[in-house]
DNA sequence: TTAATAATTAACCTAAGGTTCAAATTTTTA
DNA sequence: TAAAAATTTGAACCTTAGGTTAATTATTAA
């Protein structure tokens, strides 16, 4: 690969980040393809040269978002390592990056209706991946009796639902350090597993 | 009060309906005062009779909506019910306000960054209060020795959670019906409050 | 019936955002 | 170093949204 095309392809990643972050300060109406461009110190014209529209480089941020997601967990799930602490680690995994990445993860989980039919199916099909990388987790563990027999699909929702929503109240300074979120969600959550 | 009076009032109420409607159809950005008078075949000049603009008319949305969804719990609480009896109708109540009223139910939890300094102060009071129903039965049911000991925010964050993300999945259609979504959800909640 | 009040609207204004493109600038290559 | 390719940009265009106004219609009350 040449040496331009590499740097075109960081300058597009750049721009994806940058339109990560406006998008989960303004949302989607919100957020403007000359905020997008400002944050870079470039103009508004120039995002043109990379992306074909504002609904083009909105569906790549998504679809690089996601994908990252999911191969982290991914990454994690192939450890030799009992269900019960992969589903610890990917807990804390979750919650760090809901946490901690907060504007990328928001992408992954707000749901919004600006893409075409096929850019939407693919991000749908995404998230879904990424869920049933949990589902999938709970049915092994009940194949292998650590987990009650249950609804495993329910019981992924649950547990996303819990998560997910941690970062709307977690602040940085506040009384409850990451960690101490991360070790209680656990146990509670394995409670309703069990 | 005067029928005139009594009638705008009535009017107000269906704009602020119509504007919740749009909202969660297009966003805060995406709604706009054409589309939320169209709905009720006006036009948006006669919404300006009604309210001073736009950020005026969704704060109001979020006040409405917020207000009654208290109201609602409060009035609950105040039967003559055990603790766990509580928690589960306020759990079937609460789930059936996220599947139900979707549109209204999304106003009270997506926080927005729109409105002037006083009217967020406001909002978020709200949804503090709102919480607190939950927390403050966690903690009576710690007094009672009905609950566990054990942080009553947390549990609460996480109940709200698991709850607030149904809507994302649920279906009318679905696999699951709305009474056993509820009754699953009663009984894993309750099993990390015992 | 009529004067006052309430409600509605068409037309207009301004501002902002998405998009295009020719020209300018920078980088690469030969 | 000069031509070619890649990148950036300013300026303009176009559409649409929020907001205003002044005039009109409907309703109420005396």
């Amino acid at each position: 690969m040449k040496l331009s095309e590499k740097r075109s392809i960081e300058k597009k990643k750049q721009i994806i980040l940058s339109a990560v972050k406006i998008v989960n300060r303004r949302g989607y109406e919100g957020a403007t393809m000359e905020e997008i461009a400002a944050e870079l110190l470039m103009t508004k014209a120039s995002l043109y040269y990379y992306f074909r529209n504002k609904e083009d480089l909105l569906y790549q941020c998504h679809s690089l978002v996601l994908n990252q997601a999911i191969a982290d967990i991914e990454e994690l799930l192939a450890q030799p390592l009992s269900v019960e602490e992969k589903f610890f680690q990917m807990v804390a995994l979750h919650i760090d990056y809901a946490i901690e990445e907060k504007e990328t993860f928001n992408m992954i989980f707000e749901p919004k209706n600006i893409f075409s039919q096929e850019q939407l199916a693919e991000v749908i099909e995404l998230r879904k991946r990424y869920s049933s990388l949990f589902n999938n987790l709970i049915l092994k563990g009940i194949e292998e009796k650590k987990f009650r027999q249950a609804d495993s699909y329910l019981l992924t929702m649950l547990i996303l639902g819990a998560l997910n929503w941690i970062q709307q109240w977690y602040q940085p300074n506040g009384r409850l350090s990451k960690e101490e979120i991360i070790s209680h969600y656990q146990k509670d959550l394995l409670k309703i597993l069990k």
